[in-house]
Parts: C-alpha cells; structure tokens; sequence
DNA sequence: ATTAAATATGAATGAGTATTCATATATTCA
DNA sequence: TGAATATATGAATACTCATTCATATTTAAT
C-alpha cells in the first residue's frame, strides 16, 4: 500500500504505537483470549452462569445445564484446564466451582454491555 | 441415570433450580456469549485493544495489528455487526472506535483474572 | 472523466473444537 | 471382593470461522 494519510495521520500514528508499545505482550493476549474463548460457548457460559450460585456436583449441573454426562465432564475439563472453575473431590462426587470472582464480573459486564445495545 | 445423590444433593439441586430461573435466558446467553466470541480471538483482540487507545483509520490499525487490508477489514466488519466497534466516514477513510467502555472494562477483567492465576 | 487510494466483499480453504459414543477409572457399600 | 454410582477419557465426526486471493466500491484529486 503506497500511502497518501488519512487527515489525522499522525495522531492515529501515535495512539498505534503506543498500544503496542503498552498492550501488545503476545503471550498476555493468548492468554486473555483464553479467557474468552472460555465464555464464548453457550454450553460453557450456561455452566459458569450455574457456578455464580454456588459450588455443585456435575449430576445437579447436566441436570440443569442439559446435554450429556460425558459433554459436561470436557467441558468441565476444559474449564479447569483454563482456570475458569476449580474441582475438589467429596467422596463419589467431584464439586466444582469458579475459580475466581473476577469470572462473575466479567459475565455481569458483558450483560450490561449487551443491555445497552438494545 | 439413577440416583445415589451426593451429599449436599438439595444445596446444589436448589442452587442449579434458582440459576436457571434467574439466568438462564437463551437470547441473553446467546448474545453474551457473542461478545466474547468476539474477543477470543487474538487477531480481534489486537484490535480492540489498540482502539482502547482511541479512533484510527484502518490503515494505522493494519500497521499495527498486522496482517493483510483484506482480513482486517473482514474483523472490522464482524466486531461492528457484534456491536463491538462502530465506524464513521471521514473522506477516504473509515475511522474505527469502540461501541462502549464497557468492552475496556472487561478487557480490563480479563487482564486481571489472567494475572492472578500465576 | 480518469486515475489512484482506501476500504469492502465473495468464495474457497484450512484449522480448531464441540459433541457423541464407547469405555475406563474412582469411590462407596454390601 | 464384587457390584453400583459418579465422573473421566479417547477417538471420530461435524461444524464454525479466520484467513487469503481476487475483485468491487467509494472517495478525492487532477
């Protein structure tokens, strides 16, 4: 692309390269994305919204979340692979739970953000 | 599957009952869930990090996200259909921003969520 | 009006991954 | 120890979607 600039070329420039400078940490944004793609999945965002309420065994969760008993546990995998849940062990059952309250806000702001869309 | 119920069976059965009255609506789950379909991508996420800085034309956006016009414009182009950037004209160019703050705050969420899980 | 610049679009391909089925492991209880 | 319950895992399939290439559209300048 040859360039003739747009009107605030500079400007646009400099907010660019700040961004890199300050945001652009390659391995923070696979990260982050991480997260994301985490609660990207109605199947995934409907445990983590169940998770809000308080801990559960997977039975209570299929039952309320749908799907299969095998479904729940990969996704429930993969959570804790992601750090999104936690697990502990309470005899046969395994109790599951969020990892941090940091999950809560970040669904909280993403119903705002959509409320306000509308 | 027949039941031999966990221990805490009634918490968790209410707990599971009173998440799906409050939260489990499927169009606000969709739509959330779209939000952050939109920010799971590095390739997006670069780009909405570096408008937190401010407006830019696609141009400067390409010379620092990297990658091709054509494959920006395409992101550009589903990150304003999800309601996540929007655009005016200014002569030649498009000049691109964010819809709301609310997507910097959740970015902002994510950031710190990653942080604490190290 | 023609040309060039800036951005957008359509179709095709390839990579990632959610879901399912069958089976395995772990724990409790008789 | 053996049976039943609860959860986990591996492999296979099907689907979503990011990226690329080629081309179209829009605007400005001459």
């Amino acid at each position: 692309m040859k360039i003739a600039e747009c009107q605030e070329s500079k400007i646009h420039e400099e907010r660019m390269e700040k961004a890199k400078r300050e945001l652009f940490c390659a391995e923070d944004i696979e990260k982050e994305c991480n997260i994301f793609r985490m609660l990207a999945e109605p199947s995934r965002m409907k445990i983590v919204l169940a998770l809000t309420k308080g801990e559960s065994c997977v039975y209570h969760l299929v039952g309320v979340c749908g799907g299969t008993q095998s479904g729940m546990s990969h996704q429930l995998r993969v959570l804790k692979d992601n750090g999104i849940v936690k697990a502990r062990r309470d005899g046969q059952n395994m109790l599951y739970s969020l990892a941090d309250e940091h999950i809560v806000k970040i669904v909280e702001l993403a119903r705002e953000h959509k409320d306000c869309k509308e």
